[in-house]
DNA sequence: CGATGTTTGTACTGCGAGTACAGACTTTCT
DNA sequence: AGAAAGTCTGTACTCGCAGTACAAACATCG
């Protein structure tokens, strides 16, 4: 895959609602030519196909979302308050593309059958609230759990339902804001469903 | 679509890890029709595409879903325990089919475009949830929580997201039982992550 | 036994992904 | 400047595979 560049990328963006609305399956190569304005042929000269276009703006995605998260991570405070800052970023920037977030979630089977995109997961979703998991249990803002990887998995798992249903939603009713959202969902998985 | 005898459903399932594995969009008619042992003609007999019939298997999956979580909801007990019976009980179903349930939560978009499956799916997975959810806010078993559909999407989000974790994990490894691995899940949900 | 429905093999059609390629245009090098 | 290498795009093509057509065998049932 040859570097795509600025232009291109960009132009790629608007295709993105027609694949998260009828999925890639049925989504013709001349359509997405069509809808971006890149014509076919120069798809092919940047990508081998469908897969390589929705997986190059998949990946772009998830870049974007670890260096945010890794600029909330570095923040000052305790481990729980850099948590609630980290998956607020990946709420808001999930948000913010909606279409692509869809997509992201909707096709969880296409990245994990990638290594690439698994990886990009790991470091935009896994790594960053696993690392703070472990470090509130060393600062005492965090309870110790027994498997951290099931805490992170907890938060991705609630963070992208939420997604998905605002997704879904049909566009003309009101969405609640990312922070509402993020708000109710950090009181649920902070503070458990016991009374 | 005519009504599918036992015997072509269950052959179906064998085609399934073919599918888990390599998506449905990269899996032929023939391949199907080859592993399965129904012949293509016989397949188009009952349903009217790779999508119907995966479809068809989907919602067979979350049927037997709902109906034991129908049964693990009217057992007694607090709405707390209730609920972790129900959790359990979704996640041994899921497990126990391990390619099918691959399947299910990889191509949660598939899901989300048809409006059979979505109901299937809240019939399965959401509504119990939430009902119990009130149901505990009630008995005081449980927290009463601000948003209770973000409620269930959170345990919704971490059974699934387990789930796949298990599933990607390359099949020579020890899995987890889904016991324990329900019992991790439980212990996150219900106390939260706060001390 | 006729009528209606099931099952399956074989042969076919057609859509759309991907390829080939030539020519226009741009950038870089000497 | 002018050659060389790389970018961009239109047009025309191939070909794999989903889905169709259909006929013949077989079952079921009234």
């Amino acid at each position: 895959m040859r570097k795509v560049p600025a232009q291109i990328a960009s132009q790629l963006q608007q295709a993105l609602p027609l694949i998260a609305e009828q999925g890639l399956e049925q989504t013709k190569i001349d359509e997405i030519a069509d809808t971006s304005g890149v014509p076919k042929a120069t798809l092919y000269y940047y990508f081998s196909g469908k897969e390589e276009i929705l997986a190059y703006l998949i990946e772009d995605m998830l870049t974007a979302i670890s260096d945010q998260a890794a600029i909330a991570m570095g923040t000052d405070g305790t481990a729980k308050d850099r948590l609630e800052a980290v998956v607020m970023t990946q709420i808001r920037l999930l948000v913010e593309n909606r279409a692509l977030g869809a997509t992201l979630i909707g096709d969880l089977g296409r990245i994990s059958r990638s290594p690439g995109l698994i990886q990009s997961l790991q470091a935009a979703f896994y790594t960053p609230v696993e690392n703070l998991l472990v470090e509130g249990a060393g600062d005492g803002s965090l309870r110790i759990i027994h498997n951290p990887l099931l805490g992170s998995m907890t938060i991705f798992g609630s963070v992208i339902m939420s997604i998905l249903v605002t997704v879904i939603t049909p566009a003309d009713e009101e969405i609640e804001f990312p922070d509402d959202l993020a708000g109710d969902l950090l009181d649920v998985v902070m503070k458990g469903l016991l009374p």
